[in-house]
RNA sequence: GGUCCCGUAGCUCAACUGGAUAGAGCUUCUGCCUUCUAAGCAGACGGUUUCGGGUUCGAGUCCCGACGGGAUCACCA
């Protein structure tokens, strides 16, 4: 067990023998001892000196002479302005190393413990290759769906593929007149890549007949609306929803080819979906769900026959659900689909939505009517929002081509880390699969970590030219850790070291700082869960790891004194790497042996 | 204009949700590889937490106001 909520409770309950008042163990507040002070657990008295009717440094002293003398883990006291730090016996510790964290499922709930949940996360269109901004999307919806999975929850991955719509028929119109039967095999080109180079040969096409338009005299705004190609594409799509074989035909190719490079690029980044909803299957059955509740009077018609949720009353503003012909708009393709879900998973208790902040009144709105249309779950469902990742110029543009590749920036990370190694002479001996095996997980390790770091809604700044860091708070600096602590533990095996904890070594003071970064995982784990913020996590394995790096520079763990000491930094060297392999993990970070 | 988010060292980011002297990394400088992987360690330099008020034992954190940046308020997705 934690020693926080003991603590809370050992303080309650001399509180009141002391005092003669009662106070709740959540008001009590624990916190680790800040390093200049002597003592493991601080805890603040201010809030409890109203009740105690004492001056807080004297509720303090009272309170640390009765916590001394319970039962229990506290061995001394000492009382700093209103803040009493209680040292906790190291016996306690080595009791705790032993028990709770040699647990193999340290840090984790059982499975199925806690609700279903569905996360959804990349859902790109299909008329152009992933970029920088699906890499954190994709990242941040596969860590997240891990927490969850690590909290006790059933957790189904998912992504809506807009696989239809204008901007496909756009590079339909595109691939038509200019492509001269292009193909993936025939070109070499990765199909996302192939489509995407007709995306933009597209609106090249479309910008030089609306300059040829308005240098003829024909107003901005209404080149923009008829100019011939963009007519073509939207013929395209009326072809489309009719169903017209030969265009239907060419739609199913061209996504093809699209799916297939998404595959390698979700291969390379090691994010995987549990069931792939197509919103081409699903954009009907939003209309149907609209009409059904457009009966039961959650909607309103107007005259002209379009179809409407008045949200005002809600402090939102009207919202259009069917144009006046019927067809659907963003909003009711997402209520098809979640309720569709709804349908699919019948024991689902929410939905977590990976998707960009600039979405976040959409999903207010959405999650209002799913409410209004009777699905309870809609107040637990969540938008994992997250803000742009902004390059030095500003915003990633894929028309203007400052979008950042995904499939380019992996490989140029890959490429960095095998320069890094090859320079160190870090790798010699190994094959070179399994040398590159390692380059990939250091590369992409410096990626994700990049992206994971940062609280997912603030915006942030990736620069290209600078590139991604591999020493310092990097992804890299903690995989190096991880593999120091691997090749001790290895090695310690092959010289048959006896990790035997009843023949450890008591921890000292300089075990205390990895023993409670240690201590504090499932925690962090819980409360980055709470929150989809797999940052929180980030920011432990780095600390953790910092505290392994200190510790290994000033302390020999094989080639300790004596035998006891060395299991005691043995025992926390498996620790050590365990928790952080779980951690790593987490964030979808996979760990080398070697590096 | 309404609503929401953000503003912390030269740069990129933290700060356990109101706690003690605001921490890391990068950059610059100084030390440390006959010893478990130097992608490392130790140290120095660097701050009026955008500004002004307020709340209280205590504010980077909460409230009000200003300033700056971003997003959104489509019969686009």
């Amino acid at each position: 067990m934690r020693i926080d909520p003991q603590l809370q409770e050992l303080v309650a309950s001399a509180f009141l023998d002391t005092f003669g008042a009662e106070i709740a163990p959540s008001e009590v507040s624990v916190q680790k001892t800040r390093k200049e002070f002597e003592g493991d657990r601080t805890i603040v008295c201010f809030p409890l000196a109203r009740k105690s009717r004492c001056a807080p440094d004297a509720t303090a002293t009272q309170l640390g002479q009765a916590l001394v003398q319970a039962e229990g883990p506290v061995e001394g006291f000492n009382v700093v302005k209103g803040f009493l730090n209680l040292e906790i016996e190291a016996q306690y510790w080595k009791n705790w190393l032993v028990t709770d964290a040699a647990s193999a499922s340290y840090g984790t709930q059982p499975a199925g413990s806690a609700p279903h949940i569905m996360v959804e996360y990349s859902s790109p269109n299909t008329n152009k290759p992933l970029h920088l901004g699906h890499l954190r999307n994709n990242f941040l919806g596969h860590s997240v769906s891990r927490i969850l999975e690590a909290t006790g929850h059933k957790v189904t991955k998912v992504q809506i593929i807009n696989d239809r719509g204008i901007h496909i028929c756009k590079s339909m119109v595109a691939w038509s007149k200019f492509g001269e039967g292009e193909t993936p095999t025939s070109t070499g080109l990765k199909g996302d890549k192939l489509v995407g180079k007709y995306y933009v040969a597209f609106d090249r096409a479309f910008k030089e007949e609306v300059r040829v338009l308005t240098e003829g005299g024909m107003a901005a705004k209404e080149a923009e609306q008829t100019a011939p190609i963009l007519l073509e594409a939207q013929n395209v799509l009326r072809l489309w929803e009719q169903g017209d074989e030969e265009t239907v035909s060419l739609w199913k190719t061209m996504n093809g080819w699209v799916y297939e490079g998404f595959k390698t690029t979700y291969a390379t980044m090691g994010v995987e979906f549990d069931k792939l909803y197509y919103e081409s299957d699903t954009y009907l059955t939003g209309k149907e769900r609209v009409l059904e509740g457009l009966e039961r009077g959650v909607f309103e018609r107007t005259d002209d026959g379009a179809v409407w949720i008045d949200l005002t009353a809600d402090g939102l503003d009207r919202k259009l659900l069917l144009r006046k012909d019927g067809t659907t708009v963003y909003m009711t393709q997402d209520i098809g689909t979640a309720l569709l879900r709804f349908q699919d998973c019948p024991d689902l208790d929410r939905q977590v939505y990976t998707v960009g902040n600039e979405q976040e009144y959409h999903f207010k709105v959405l999650f209002l009517i799913l409410s209004k249309l009777g699905f309870e779950q809609a107040e637990r469902c969540h938008h994992l929002s997250y803000g742009m990742v902004e390059l030095p110029e500003g915003k990633m543009k894929s028309r203007e081509g400052t979008v950042v590749d995904a499939d380019d920036l992996m490989e140029n990370m890959f490429g960095i880390a095998k320069d890094i190694a090859q320079e160190a002479g870090k790798l010699e001996g190994l094959e070179e699969k399994d040398q590159s095996a390692v380059f990939q997980r250091v590369g992409l390790s410096a990626l994700k970590y990049f992206l994971l770091k940062v609280d997912p809604k603030k915006n942030m700044m990736f620069d290209p030219t600078a590139s991604i860091d591999f020493y310092g708070n990097t992804g890299p600096f903690i995989l190096f850790n991880y593999v120091r602590g691997r090749s001790i533990l290895r090695r310690a095996e092959s010289e048959q070291h006896d990790i035997a904890p009843n023949q450890m070594a008591t921890p000292g003071r300089a075990e205390m700082d990895l023993i409670g970064w240690l201590h504090d995982l499932p925690e962090v784990i819980q409360e980055a869960a709470n929150t989809y913020n797999p940052s929180l996590l980030a920011n432990w394995c780095y600390d953790i790891t910092k505290g392994f790096s200190s510790y290994y520079q000033e302390h020999s763990i094989l080639g300790a004194d004596n035998a006891d000491t060395r299991a005691l930094r043995l025992v926390l060297t498996e620790r050590f790497t365990r928790s952080l392999k779980l951690g790593m993990h987490l964030l979808g970070i996979a760990l080398p042996e070697r590096m």
